[in-house]
DNA sequence: GTTCACCTATCTAGTGCTAGGTAGGTAGCA
DNA sequence: TGCTACCTACCTAGCACTAGATAGGTGAAC
């Protein structure tokens, strides 16, 4: 696998365990079996890194955020769909959402990083926005940064808590709204 | 002011915009106009430092519950109160609850503190379920991981989103289940 | 005259980051 | 084909700096 994206693999895993500033080059170097040095040729600074890493990020969810829509007409699964994503990492990788867990510590971040942060935010509640809007529900809006928040944090004290059955009570607090 | 609680004041806004690892005695004692070493006499470890933080803020929001139990007889102006103390945070001085925080960086932090910060969590949700029991809803302790779940986040993202809107939007989420 | 709250000075470990070097591969050209 | 030039992806070594932490000293207060 090429090198870049095994460290951003790494990288993404022991931030969204421990945050950003927990995470350092000789711990990712170390895993990988090379040494720190070799990984300012891929990414000169930790900043380059964690600007990478949000963007890819951020791109991935925003493909399969396109999939859902161009893949499921009804805005209820298309919702269920969205859930899952978040779902699915927690429980099969123990992972919450890199955003998260950057957004916890936005003013310790470099500014590159927190503005890719917040610019994922944007993107989610944008497009729940219009799921919303799409389900004849008043205040879309309100609705999509509801939900979001919801399942932001529920991720972090479900995880924080070892704890699943709270994540999954958010998830069926959102669900209710569906029916 | 008692220098022990100076030092934990001081920590615990930095914490609360930075995350634990962000934060050095260095800043702390820059701040308060002391040389770092001091602060060793006070907390001889960091650790120990956010172990007493944790427990403070977790020993204060108790109270804050214990006087809202007391004074307020009606479950959905309790509730109302509970939202209150997180709100007026936000608003008044920009800070996340110091356990949302915290809680994102679980793996990232000493033992002893997460260990705090997932009591605080147990404590929240113990309390909120209370209150929906009273209020007559079916499955309380779901609806209060869902309420603790949703301020943590809402108020993460808010602050990351430097977009307050995303705050209220909760709390009206919150605040419909009370009519 | 002991305790308290701080100081100076220093330590070890670890941080991000850089300089300079090198093995092995690739491309262009005579 | 063989030579040259360049590139990729690492390396060793070490820089400057910061982290938390410690030992031992000082002056004021009780």
């Amino acid at each position: 696998m090429d090198s870049a994206t095994q460290i951003l693999d790494i990288a993404e895993r022991r931030m969204r365990q421990t945050g950003y500033n927990a995470v350092s080059y000789r711990d990712i170097a170390a895993e990988m079996g090379i040494k720190s040095a070799s990984l300012h040729y891929h990414f000169p600074r930790k900043e380059d890194l964690g600007v990478a890493l949000t963007q890819r990020y951020s791109d991935n969810f925003a493909g399969a955020l396109e999939n859902i829509t161009s893949s499921t007409p009804n805005p209820q699964d298309r919702i269920r769909a969205f859930i899952d994503i978040y779902s699915s990492e927690l429980k099969r990788r123990g992972l919450v959402c890199l955003c998260a867990v950057l957004g916890a510590e936005t003013d310790g971040l470099p500014v590159r990083v927190s503005v890719e942060v917040k610019s994922f935010f944007d993107k989610n509640i944008d497009w729940l926005t219009q799921q919303y809007e799409v389900l004849g529900q008043d205040a879309p809006a309100k609705h999509a940064k509801a939900a979001l928040s919801l399942l932001s944090g529920a991720m972090i004290v479900s995880a924080s808590s070892n704890d699943i059955t709270i994540f999954d009570a958010a998830v069926e607090r959102l669900s209710q709204d569906l029916n």
